[in-house]
DNA sequence: TATCGCGGTTGACATGGATCAAGCGAATAC
DNA sequence: GTATTCGCTTGATCCATGTCAACCGCGATA
């Protein structure tokens, strides 16, 4: 439950950073700056913030300055609702931006909850937009990132939309294995960060039927599931279960 | 059926046009513009294209190059999966973008319709980029557009996830309302240029289900509706149908 | 080490919306 | 003017997922 300390100031280590000898340069906004341009990113990007677990990055309703990258960990955003419904409208790690909804409004939206201890890099929003009109290949990267996270979202909803519950949580796990490969992690085996819950909320599904559908999946051998450790046995199989539906 | 002309070039009427006299500027990317800074806005938005009802606008796939305002008229977008099954993602009208998703990929991701004869300006994506470099209010605003895109799947994720069938299309009509009225039109009388079908597929429910929504809200004295013709008799009513959840 | 509590699993049952099917009226084609 | 098709409505039935409930096990805490 959200407390009425919504708004409140939550202390967090500010760390000095560099965009320029950070290894997710090539993931996340730097990507395709020359040497001199990313050190003029640095100047920026110029505040590391530590985000323990369970704490709050943002909250809705609080005034949007910055949009933040993430360098280590794992995050969600969630929507709440006046009557109290609430959605995981995300699961974001190392190397993806934080906050692309506030600049509608100047305003969050939604809240981002740090599922593990992290740190994000700060880019105040004002000064991302002056450097890039001066840099041409960082404003064209980051008008990719925002239309990126638009395709993503229609994704969501083509999920949402006409999915089943297997097919949701095989498209779930096969996104989240593909995330963790562009990192460098394996991805046949990794954690999940966040509970059958949250997973559920974010496919639009209730936690009971997520459960039910990992014991489906490992039944039939598509994946070993023990409590938040994934191992993915099946890959093909999972995809095919993705897109052979019965009309 | 999409037949396997979905590459071909469509013929499009072509037409001048200027966004300095345009009655949608201020609903439209020249928001909050100079006169100055606007008719530099003429010379890159200086193609109108028609696109008759049941046209593509462009498909999935085609090559990106410009996003398309939209001057008259009433669209659809769409996105097809491998397997057949498909879902719309919107519904635009006159002064909303249409395209931002192609920017990530340099390739269109979904299908764009028009539902009813309809005008479009394009504009060439390289030129805003460098025209908004120059033009800090027009950077802005294109960014605040983008932002607000996303607010708005994020609406649509939550919908799809979260709400029973009738919260969905009132949600739904509140939301045209809503639309119409920001262009001066009535907020409780208009024509749905969409079928049962399309409204299904949005928002993730079969015909039928919309059908019986819609006659149960008659019923009820919600709204009045006759085919495609609606009118909503009780805005606070559909409201509290939204919100009045039972847990 | 014992206890507590949360997250997860599993079963039994309920139900909202899908599916199947019939029929009707309005638009479109001939 | 008539035929045909398409979009819509409505009814009967089915099924996937939600709901409710019991229980389990691991990790945290005393």
């Amino acid at each position: 439950m959200p407390s009425n300390t919504a708004f409140q100031e939550i202390p967090l280590a500010v760390i000095k950073t560099a965009c320029s000898n950070c290894n997710l340069r090539e993931l996340c906004l730097p990507m395709g700056l020359s040497d001199e341009e990313m050190h003029r990113l640095d100047d920026m990007v110029s505040t590391r913030k530590r985000v323990k677990r369970s704490e709050h990055l943002y909250r809705a309703g609080q005034e949007f300055d910055s949009i933040y990258a993430i360098r280590s960990g794992f995050f969600k955003t969630d929507v709440l609702l006046e009557d109290g419904r609430d959605q995981v409208t995300g699961f974001q790690m190392a190397g993806e931006l934080l906050g692309l909804d506030g600049i509608s409004a100047e305003r969050h939206t939604c809240n981002a909850i740090a599922l593990e201890d992290s740190e994000v890099c700060a880019i105040p929003f004002t000064r991302l937009e002056s450097l890039s009109r001066e840099i041409f290949t960082l404003q064209h990267h980051f008008h990719k990132v925002m239309s990126r996270e638009i395709v993503r979202d229609h994704g969501v909803m083509m999920l949402l939309g006409t999915m089943r519950a297997e097919e949701r949580l095989a498209a779930f796990l096969l996104n989240l294995s593909q995330r963790f490969t562009a990192r460098g992690f394996s991805h046949a085996e990794f954690y999940l960060r966040m509970t059958r819950e949250e997973i559920g909320s974010y496919l639009g599904l209730k936690l009971e039927t997520v459960s039910r559908a990992f014991s489906r999946f490992q039944e039939d051998g598509l994946i070993a599931v023990q409590q938040k450790h994934i191992r993915i046995l099946d890959i093909p199989g999972l995809k095919r279960l993705m897109t052979h539906h019965t009309p």
